[in-house]
DNA sequence: CAGGCGATTGCAAACGTGTGCATCGCTTGA
DNA sequence: TCAAGCGATGCACACGTTTGCAATCGCCTG
C-alpha cells in the first residue's frame, strides 16, 4: 500500500537561512522583512525582498504551519467528485478558499465508512483547520476521531445535519413543495415520487414536501406511487420501470434529483412514450446539463457553487471565531422548462 | 484578501514527546516504535503502539516531511471541476493517490494564466512532491516558477505536451477519424465539423483525423463546414446555428466533444429538426450522461478515470525514480448509439 | 576476570520558520 | 558629557519529527 519506496530527493529549495546570508543579516530580519514588520529598515527590508524575489524565495508552509500552528488548509470529503453537483459545490469552496490563502485537500469517500474514516485520519495527520464534508451520511463517526483537537466541521447536505453546529443545506421540503404545487396547478393529479435510496434524509424530507402539496390540494395519497432508485440515472431507470407498468400510470413524476430524472426521462423515451405529451418530468438541482436535456428539464434550482461558497465562508467565520450562524438553510428555486406541460387526459 | 485575521487556536493535539513521557521513554524511541523498526525491544513497542493508539496520537505530517523531504502530497491543476471530463480525471488521480499514501491538492485555474501562476505558486509552497495539469494551454509557464526544485509534472490531454517530458493523452485523430469514417460508413457526405476554440490543439487533432477520413473516402473538404464552439455547450450553440442556415445543411456533425454535442442537440431540437433523423450527430468523451442522452448520443470514449490513474501512476514511477514511459497515448474507442444513422436523403 | 559484542536506548542535531527578548549604536535632552 | 531613549538587529528557543551516533547494560567467551 503505502509505499515506502526509496524516492529520490528533490533538489533543495532555497531557505530564509539562504537569503539571510546573501543579504548578511539574520535569518530574523529576513522573515522580518518578508512579513513587512515595522520594525526592519526600509530599505534593508526591501533589498531583503528583492533578493528573496530574485531567487525564487518561496517559504516552507509546513515550516511554517509547524509554529503557528496553523495550516491554512482545509480538507473537502465527497462521495464522488463525479457527481455534478459534488463538483459545482467544490467549485465554489476552492474558490472562496483560494481567495483567502487556503488551500484543499480532495478526497473521494465512496460512501464507504472504512475509506471515510481513512480520509479523516490523513486530513487529521495534515492538521488540516477545518473540513467540509458533502452529501455523506456519516453521523457520529467523526466525532471520535477528531476529538483531541477541535477541527471545525461544516457539512453540505448532509443526512444528520442536527448532529453537528455547523451545516449548509437545501430547504428540500419547501422545493419538492414547490415543483409539486407546479404540477398540481398545469392539472395532474396522478403525480408519482421517484426518491432517492429509502431512508436517507434528504429523500425523506422530499417527499415529505411532495405529500404537503398533494394534501393542500386534497389529493389523496397513493403509496403505490412512491418509488426508490439511488440518486442516479441508473437506479431511476428501474424505479421507471415500475411505473410504467402500473394500470393507471401517474401523468406526472417528481424526481429526487436531476440525475434521477434524466434516467427516468430515457427510461420514459425507451418505452415510446413522449415527454411532457404523456409524462411528465422534474427534477431537483438544475444541474448544468438539465437546461439543455430534450426536453429541457423544470427542475429546483439548487445553487451549488454558491452553496459551497457559503460552506467556506462558514469555516473562516468560524476560524476567526466570529460567531456564524449555525444552520443555513438556503431555499430553491422553481425553474419551470419543457419537460412539463398539462396531462393530456382530464383528470 | 489572504486574511491574516487573528484565528483562534484550536486545542494541540498529541505529540511523540507527549507519549514518550507517558511510556517513560525518549520520543526516539516513540519514533522507532512506530515505524516498527527492528532496533526496538518487541514488548516496549508494543506497548508505546497502544498508549498512541489510546491517545489517539496522529504524527504531524508538517514535521515529518519538514526533515524528510517528502510531503506526500501532490497538486492538481484544473480548468474547472465542474467540467465532467475533469471530474472523472481527477477521481481515477485521486483514488491511486490515496492507494499510495498521498493526498492531493484540488485548485481551479479557471484556464486564467494569471491564475494557474497562483496556484502553482501556492504548490510550490506547499511543497508538493508533484502536480498534474489538466486540459491547459500552459506551456512553458511553469518552468520558470518551479525552476529550483525539480517537481515533476504530468500533463493529461495539454495543449503543448511535447514541451514536457511526461503526459497521457487521447489519441485525437484517431478518435476522430473513426468517428468520421463511422458517419461515412453510414452514407453521409455532407459531414460538418463543430470545434473547439480555433487553435487548440487538440482541436487542430481532432479536425485533421476528420479530414483524414474524409479523405479517405475521397469527399472534398469544404471548409464552410468548419466552425468553431467552446468546448461547452454554450459555444456549440452558437455554431451549430450558423450551419444550420447554410444553403447545403450538413447532414451529420462531428462535434469536438460530449459537451458540445449536447448544445448542438439543443439547438438542433430548437430547431424543429430531428436527431438521427435529419441530422446524425457524434461527440467525444462518452461522458457518464451521454447513454441517456435523447437520443443516446453516438462517441468516442475517453477512458477519463483510467486516464486519471495512469498520470498518478506515472508520477509514482517518476518519484521511484524508474524511468517511466515519457508519452502515453491513449486509444478512443468508438460507441455506436442513437444519434447516428443513415441519412435520410440519397447523397 | 577482562574484553568484547549484541541488543536497546538516549542524545543531539537537523529540517525551515516565527518571535520574545536582549543587544547595539546612535541621537537627544538635560 | 552622560544617561536615557529609540530604531534596528541578532540570539535563542520553539514547533514535531527523523536519524546517525554514542552510551549503557547484560552476558558470553577466551
Amino acid at each position: 500500500m503505502s509505499g515506502p519506496a526509496d524516492f529520490k530527493l528533490p533538489a533543495k529549495p532555497a531557505s530564509i537561512k539562504d537569503i539571510a546570508r546573501l543579504a548578511k543579516v539574520s535569518h530574523s530580519t529576513v522573515s522580518r522583512a518578508l512579513h513587512n514588520h515595522p520594525l526592519v529598515n526600509a530599505e534593508t527590508a526591501e533589498r531583503i525582498r528583492q533578493l528573496a524575489r530574485k531567487h525564487g524565495y518561496r517559504p516552507s508552509a509546513a515550516a511554517r504551519s509547524l509554529v503557528t500552528q496553523r495550516s491554512f488548509t482545509i480538507g473537502v470529503v465527497v462521495t464522488t467528485i463525479s457527481d455534478p453537483f459534488v463538483a459545482g459545490v467544490v467549485g465554489g469552496i476552492e474558490e472562496i478558499a483560494a481567495a483567502h490563502g487556503f488551500s484543499v485537500f480532495l478526497a473521494n469517500s465512496n460512501a464507504d465508512p472504512e475509506q471515510e474514516v481513512r480520509v479523516v485520519q490523513s486530513f487529521d495527520e495534515r492538521r488540516v483547520d477545518g473540513i467540509v464534508v458533502t452529501s455523506s451520511r456519516v453521523g457520529a463517526l467523526y466525532v471520535p476521531v477528531l476529538s483531541r483537537r477541535q477541527v471545525p466541521i461544516v457539512l453540505l447536505n448532509n443526512q444528520h445535519p442536527s448532529e453537528f453546529a455547523y451545516s449548509v443545506v437545501i430547504d428540500s421540503t419547501q422545493g419538492a413543495y414547490d415543483v409539486t404545487a407546479h404540477l398540481i396547478e398545469l392539472g395532474h393529479r396522478r403525480i408519482a415520487f421517484l426518491g432517492d435510496e429509502f431512508g436517507r434524509q434528504s429523500d425523506t424530507e422530499r417527499l415529505s414536501g411532495y405529500r404537503e402539496a398533494l394534501a393542500q390540494a386534497e389529493i389523496p395519497y397513493n403509496r403505490h406511487y412512491i418509488v426508490h432508485g439511488d440518486g442516479k440515472a441508473e437506479g431511476a431507470i428501474t424505479a421507471m420501470s415500475k411505473l410504467l407498468t402500473m394500470p393507471l400510470r401517474p401523468t406526472a413524476v417528481v424526481c429526487y434529483n436531476d440525475m434521477s430524472a434524466l434516467g427516468a426521462m430515457h427510461r420514459i423515451h425507451g418505452a415510446g412514450f413522449s415527454i411532457p405529451g404523456d409524462i411528465s418530468i422534474v427534477g431537483f438541482d438544475d444541474l448544468h446539463i438539465s437546461q439543455y436535456l430534450n426536453p429541457p428539464l423544470t427542475t429546483i434550482r439548487q445553487p451549488m457553487h454558491e452553496m459551497g461558497r457559503m460552506a467556506m465562508q462558514t469555516l473562516i467565520a468560524i476560524l476567526s471565531g466570529v460567531i456564524s450562524q449555525q444552520n443555513i438553510i438556503v431555499p430553491g428555486q422553481l425553474v419551470v422548462r419543457a419537460s412539463t406541460a398539462p396531462p393530456r387526459e382530464q383528470p
